[in-house]
DNA sequence: CTCCTTATAGTCGGATCCGGCTATTAGGAA
DNA sequence: TTCCTAATAGCCGGATCCGACTATAAGGAG
């Protein structure tokens, strides 16, 4: 499995809305909040540019057309290639199909998690939880305003409700460890808060 | 909140171990591999030195001594400073305290899974549920060697644990996807493979 | 003794990323 | 009318990241 030649994600959101139709890079931004992808992307407008650079590049995406509107900024417009249209859907069967690791912040901190303390350690995770139930919250309700309401197919928000999945695992873990914690049964290593 | 002037969690790594005795670049790299800490911390050894001169810009470790074996290139040695040490922890805290948006690449894909359309997209899932299944054995099987084995406290290997219950979180995810696809509870707009 | 692989220790240049900046227009507040 | 803010559209320089590379030594296979 050679490394990919365009790995940051955020090419693949772009190359996800002009499967619909062209677009400009300003325009594929503001959609993408639009929808609420900005959680499933990082949407940077620097990195934005650099990768639709890099999609014309290996020539999945091309300019279509560059106009001017009044004296605004001029605009080029993308459109996907034929190469662009097929590897779209062999990037993500790749990506679904083997799981490759990603080193999340939070893993970082728990390796060390020894250096709080008990009672440190247990607060911290505590608020942690705090965050992670009111996220969720709203996760929910706004599913429940979108795809509830009939307003957008299921499907397209699925990885709302696969992002939920995981902060609800997350929120367990947290609780469960915060618990052993208090209840004793996680103990510190004597002779050092490492 | 502001930015942390240092944020690549490499640099938690590297304090966390000259927490307990003074290493060069090349030690900590080997020393976390040891201890398998690379599946908590991305360890490259271009990124590592980088990190380390970061971390003596902003004077969490410094220069201890500088010596040569042999032929070999030469080794510098770091060592904690107070700055560091203290930092260190409230750099944890932070972490575990409020959770960070990520962008991890499943879900990227998974914003897109409607281009697979119902069996490739079933497909796909079981295969990542087949490698994620494996990986939570061969994590498991790795807990048990050591933890278990009581060869090392709980809480130094605490981040397996969390780790092991993420993926079998996404692994129970996935399997659910791909029976309601397959059961035909999650249906595909009509109209088109976006 | 020679060859090959692995361990030791780190350097370097290019790719990527990202925050902050510019410049213009539209819309409303005062 | 003038001022201020938000939206439109994108550029750029610096920070960061990382893979590929160098060079030496030690250990074992044949």
């Amino acid at each position: 499995m050679a490394k990919r030649k365009i790995s940051n994600t955020l090419a693949l959101a772009v190359l996800g809305l002009l499967q619909e139709r062209d677009m400009h890079p300003y325009e594929i931004a503001s959609t993408l909040r639009e929808r609420s992808k900005d959680s499933s992307f990082k949407i940077n407008s620097g990195s934005l540019y650099d990768t639709v650079e890099a999609l014309v590049r290996h020539e999945w995406i091309e300019p279509v057309e560059t106009m001017r509107d009044g004296r605004r900024p001029e605009r080029t417009v993308y459109g996907l290639t034929d190469l662009g249209r097929s590897e779209f859907v062999v990037w993500i069967d790749e990506l679904i199909r083997v799981p490759v690791a990603e080193y999340p912040k939070f893993i970082a901190a728990v390796s060390y998690l020894g250096a709080l303390g008990p009672e440190g350690a247990a607060d911290a995770l505590a608020e942690r939880a705090g965050h992670l139930a009111q996220r969720i919250a709203e996760g929910r309700a706004a599913l429940a305003a979108t795809v509830g309401a009939g307003q957008v197919p299921r499907l397209f928000m699925i990885e709302v409700e696969y992002g939920l999945h995981a902060w609800e695992a997350e929120l367990a873990w947290t609780q469960g460890i915060r618990d052993e914690i208090r209840a004793g049964s996680l103990t510190w290593p004597t002779g050092g808060t490492t």
